[in-house]
DNA sequence: ATTAACCTGTGACCTACCTCACAATAAACT
DNA sequence: AGTTTATTGTGAGGTAGGTCACAGGTTAAT
């Protein structure tokens, strides 16, 4: 865990051996079976957390209706990051999919880092540009495209999420009905 | 203008009057007219840009259909962040709806900056963490709420938009037709 | 001042997607 | 092994929102 945590920042910026450990000193671990939630509505939220292993989801609760705002598989973050950064009670649940190993920051211990090690602050601001490019890509993909489009986007950019991840959840994903999904592409077949 | 940004810049942390010299010489100013463009499709992009005075919109181009990722009015910073911080070439266009005063930031100079202050790659990581959660907003908006509720969300976020931009567009940067827009809250008043 | 271009509303019709219901298979617990 | 509990497919019917067409009002350009 500790050296594919390495591994995914050196992937950005280049840290020595000894920053390493600095830095990883001001990260805890935690451990979670699938079904177990890692952040549930109304909580107030300890960290961010970066997947070493397993499978998560983030949602929104609309009675009863999920609406998946973010999958996170192994080398992703994952949080409620309005209720982490402006320190609000969170508006999702994180829950997960597979048994899952997460090492977490704390929103101090972040910027006590970012204090300390200004390189640090340049790879959370890379990762943030990286999320919110990502993010501006999902939007445009609501706005051009219809749902069999925005699902065909979604399985060439994660094909690894289809093979663990119920259509179900792919369906809200995306912001269709999980029956809708399963018709797509039928339509074009029988004509 | 000069002072404007200093503000924006000490909103989200100190500075010293000497650091804002130096950041100060990174940018260079540009003036754009009501219609002309900032940025246009397949455009290699020179810079991010904050806007001093003015109104923008970015938008993709399908066949003459606007898609609107963004706005920008004075305060904002706009550009295509994926072309921009990935170097490759322009997906969308950015095009003024009012006369312009923008000042722009080379990639290069931004990461000179990051490098020579390290409290720049605190402001540019705090800035594109706003930028992310913001988008992660509109992205539950297009999951959880109907074409009233998203306008509604949009009115109630941004009102000073909706003075200085046509409806066809606010229609187009919640994803529904500038004729649905028109007849929103229309069918309640007649039952 | 006149023409042209933009902006907004509205009627009529159409379609992509939703909801509810039932069924069959696969996976997970005791 | 047997019983819940997920997961997926599919039919039937409904609705939010799209498209096309026309019109009046406003703004901008010659």
């Amino acid at each position: 865990m500790k050296s594919l945590f390495k591994q995914h920042i050196e992937q950005t910026l280049p840290i020595t051996e000894e920053d390493f450990e600095f830095i990883w000193s001001h990260f805890t671990q935690k451990s979670l079976k699938k079904h177990q939630f890692l952040v549930q509505e109304d909580d107030y939220i300890r960290s961010d957390y970066w997947v070493g292993k397993g499978l998560l989801k983030a949602y929104y609760n609309n009675d009863g209706k999920e609406h998946i705002l973010q999958f996170a598989m192994e080398g992703w973050w994952i949080s409620d990051y309005d209720a982490y950064f402006n320190q609000t009670p969170a508006s999702i649940n994180v829950n997960c999919l597979e048994d899952s190993e997460l090492i977490c920051l704390t929103l101090a211990n972040r910027e006590a880092l970012c204090q300390s090690l200004p390189q640090m602050a340049n790879f959370f601001r890379l990762k943030a540009q990286g999320g919110y490019v990502a993010s501006q890509k999902r939007i445009l993909s609501f706005l051009k495209n219809n749902a069999e489009e925005r699902y065909h986007e979604l399985t060439t950019l994660y094909p690894t999420l289809l093979q663990r991840v119920p259509k179900t959840l792919l369906a809200s994903y995306i912001g269709v009905s999980r029956e809708t999904l399963s018709r797509l592409g039928k339509k074009k077949l029988n004509e």
